[in-house]
RNA sequence: GCGGGCGUAACUCAGUUGGCAGAGUGUCAGCUUCCCAAGCUGAAUGUCGCGGGUUCGAGCCCCGUCGCCCGCUCCA
């Protein structure tokens, strides 16, 4: 119950406040798709900048901005073909859903070979498939036989009759297995037909391993040197859940970091300490953070390490980075592929190696969610309830407002001219409407970390009340050091 | 995809047995106002998520659908 309250409290302050808005809200919404408003797409501005100037402002990294459209290919040598199509089989008894290629590793091994002999026993009349079963039984590899059988869907259909529901142990209630392909699917060209189909990209890191020599030689970057690219990826999940955590269409921001395979190790702590800092600098609360290792047996076909950094969501712990060891998988594979060598040559050892790659991949949507959710505070002050969003200073939308006290004696002109000044460095907003609690209190809840306020000292010594929006403290500061004033808090908070 | 809850103004929500569409907050205009959602006056804003049905009459009952939240499932 208090759960859904808070995350509700932050869908209903985004769209009050121009953050996030329900994509096609008119039209009912569309499941998953959220807009950013006004403040939100400056906030996730901010996130992207504060990333980009961290990640790509050093020597060793290199930017670009690959096409979300790639050649097909590209996704047969990451994997995501196959791996993006697991096949999926629901009891229809107890509503469980099981993925069918490891079906068979929560059946006890008495049951699958009974199942086994009564498919048999079914087909004896069709000499082609039993000549495919016993094909599949005698040269299994290192899959379970079993596995191999639910493979073929002529087999698999006779093969789940003959099953109880792992869940409920009833028989014979599964529904036929149905592939859940995770890749969003188009066409290039007017003709829809299977030679012009091309995908969404599921992520952007192959669009930085692809670009891997081509970044490598015109930028003349030796090892170790990484590639950031910030850029939309889509994935046609089963489910949305969670507000922006979960959705069809988010935003990554992810580094490549191509090493000698001996300094993997050396590289995967240096960037996991790195990234979990990052978010610390901008002021999350380090209690709301933490890694999640990946054991080894649950990690992804192409990493040998990997964690997560979560933070704690109102809904729970949420990985908002992750941080993988992919090895020389990727580029392996895209040798492989295309047929074109993608080995570096080290000029010190003079060998001839593919790097392996250390990646860091953040979620720009999810990371905004963080932001907002952990700059989100209500306090009681003099007896009432202060909405105020604590963001940090270079993350804030607004950096400040400007405000006249009263609407006369010429406060509006000044407030005009420090505007005119200001806007040519920070979005700021103009505020003349109500009384100035209010207008303060509206900044508090846009998280706009400074209020500019002209008053009657103002036309006498040009100086004007700065008010800092966490402590509500209030300085005198000259109106031609406003400029320095404010760029000083940006870049040294 | 399954189950549960919800959907009424920008936001939070009320709406009685099926009988005129409401409140608070916010917004806007004016007055007032020299520092923290102050006060006064006035104003605008509704396909009651959408589509059907029942009924003399539906925000309310029924069916379908869309969306949000929760749980399951999924999340290489």
């Amino acid at each position: 119950m208090e759960k859904q309250n808070d995350v509700d409290k932050i869908v209903s302050l985004a769209k009050r406040r121009g953050f996030v808005f329900q994509s096609s809200e008119i039209y009912g919404g569309l499941n998953g798709c959220w807009d950013y408003g006004p403040l939100g797409v400056e906030l996730l501005k901010n996130i992207k900048e504060e990333w980009w100037k961290s990640m790509t402002y050093r020597e060793d990294v290199e930017g670009v901005d690959a096409s979300i459209l790639m050649h097909p290919k590209v996704w047969e040598a990451s994997g995501h073909v196959a791996n993006f199509t697991d096949p999926m089989i629901d009891c229809k008894q107890c509503k469980a859903r099981f993925r069918l290629d490891v079906l068979g590793d929560s059946i006890n091994q008495k049951k699958k070979d009974k199942a086994v002999i009564e498919t048999k026993t079914e087909f004896k009349a069709n000499a082609q498939v039993l000549e495919r079963i016993e094909n599949k039984l005698s040269n299994p590899g290192d899959e379970d036989p079993f596995n191999l059988l639910l493979e073929d869907a002529e087999i698999s259909k006779v093969l789940l009759s003959k099953l109880n529901c792992p869940q409920c142990g009833n028989p014979n209630t599964f529904t036929d297995a149905r592939k859940f392909n995770l890749m969003f699917k188009t066409f290039i060209g007017p003709v829809e037909d299977n030679s012009a189909v091309v995908y969404l990209r599921p992520e952007t890191a192959q669009g930085i391993f692809v670009n891997f020599l081509n970044v490598q030689g015109s930028a003349r970057q030796k090892l170790p040197f990484g590639i950031a690219q910030i850029g939309k990826a889509f994935r046609n999940e089963i489910n949305t859940k969670n507000f922006l955590f979960r959705t069809r269409e988010f935003e990554q921001m992810e580094m490549q970091f191509f090493v000698k395979p001996a300094d993997d190790k050396k590289w995967y702590d240096y960037w996991k300490a790195e990234r979990l800092e990052w978010f610390k600098s901008l002021g999350m609360t380090p209690s709301k953070l933490r890694y999640h290792d990946h054991p080894q047996n649950k990690l992804a076909h192409y990493a040998k390490e990997a964690t997560d950094i979560e933070y704690e969501f109102p809904f729970g712990w949420g990985e908002i980075e992750g941080i993988h060891n992919r090895t020389d998988f990727d580029l392996s594979q895209h040798e492989k592929f295309s047929g074109k060598s993608l080995k570096y040559f080290d000029e010190e050892s003079k060998e001839k190696f593919v790097p392996y790659i250390i990646e860091t991949s953040a979620g720009a949507s999810r990371s905004f969610m963080a932001f907002l959710t952990d700059a989100y505070y209500e306090e009681e002050v003099k007896g009432e309830i202060r909405s105020v969003l604590k963001f940090h200073p270079r993350l804030a939308p607004l950096k400040a407002a400007i405000l006249p006290l009263v609407n006369k004696d010429g406060m509006p002109e000044i407030s005009r001219e420090i505007e005119k000044t200001l806007r040519k460095n920070f979005k700021v907003f103009y505020d003349d409407k109500g009384a100035i609690g209010r207008r303060y209190r509206r900044m508090d809840e846009a998280g706009t970390p400074y209020s500019i306020t002209v008053d009657t000292q103002t036309l006498e010594d040009r100086t004007v009340t700065v008010r800092e929006r966490d402590s509500m403290e209030q300085v005198r500061v000259s109106i031609d050091q406003l400029t320095n004033y404010l760029s000083d808090k940006l870049l040294n908070s």
